[in-house]
DNA sequence: GTACATCGCCAAATTACGTCA
DNA sequence: GGTGACGTAATTTGGCGATGT
């Protein structure tokens, strides 16, 4: 807590005084900026009304006491509002009326909602991206790890063989099945593996297993 | 045309409550 | 029953475009 406001301090609001609820204690210096006088300012008349008839949400304790109370949706709630979040994941003041008062909600509740679950999805999204790029690392690590041995190889091979030398590299080829250097002996005796053809790249992103 | 104020909406960050293991 | 983790409703803050003056 950063002691800008805690749920035992802040006076709960309600409906009707919900548009001076900024004057709290802890938020004194952000309440009176536009952003926040005006949100509470934007609230028609019905949409105050709404707010008094909802059952759901009565800020006040049953002793009285003004506890701020976390509203729990119920399982019809959430089902209609996901319903209404997959046909359009905004809002127009309309919707969001029409929405508020078949659910029984205020219509700022509908209003976070539609943010809350926004954020969730765009979190979901960022932990799915995050995955395929993991993905995407280790398979481009094994990519690397394959072409450092596989020059290994050609070194050892040119220090072994020094006919290559004598040899255009570009005549070089790599047998794709059995990674080995085309364009000598037996196999090879006319027609090298044909490097001029194109070059061996394989995209490992989109085709990792064709990395030979 | 432009500078300014206000409004309305949103995203991001954070807080805090309810639930469950 | 107490506790920590987790999900999520609610709040705060700041940005931005639209609109009116």
């Amino acid at each position: 807590m950063d002691g800008k406001r805690s749920g035992c301090e802040e006076p709960v609001v309600r409906a009707h005084d919900q548009l001076y609820r900024q004057a709290s204690p802890h938020s004194a210096v952000s309440s009176f900026s536009s952003g926040r006088v005006k949100r509470e300012r934007d609230l028609s008349s019905e949409e105050v009304e709404v707010e008094r008839v909802s059952s759901r949400v009565s800020d006040e304790d049953e002793d009285g006491t003004n506890a701020r109370k976390k509203l729990r949706l119920t399982k019809e709630q959430s089902a209609l509002l996901e319903e209404s979040f997959k046909q359009h994941s905004t809002l127009n003041p309309k919707q969001k009326q029409a929405l508020a008062r078949q659910l029984n909600l205020r219509p700022r509740q509908v209003e976070v909602w539609f943010q809350n679950r926004r954020a969730r999805t765009k979190l979901k999204q960022t932990e799915m991206d995050c995955e395929i790029l993991k993905k995407c690392c280790e398979s481009l690590t094994d990519e690397n790890r394959r072409l450092q041995k596989e020059l290994q190889e050609l070194k050892s091979l040119k220090m072994a063989q020094p006919f290559y030398m004598h040899m255009p590299a570009a005549t070089l080829t790599m047998c794709p099945s059995c990674e080995r250097i085309g364009g000598v002996g037996e196999g090879a005796s006319k027609i090298p593996f044909s490097m001029t053809a194109k070059p061996h790249f394989y995209n490992s992103f989109t085709n990792p297993s064709a990395a030979c």
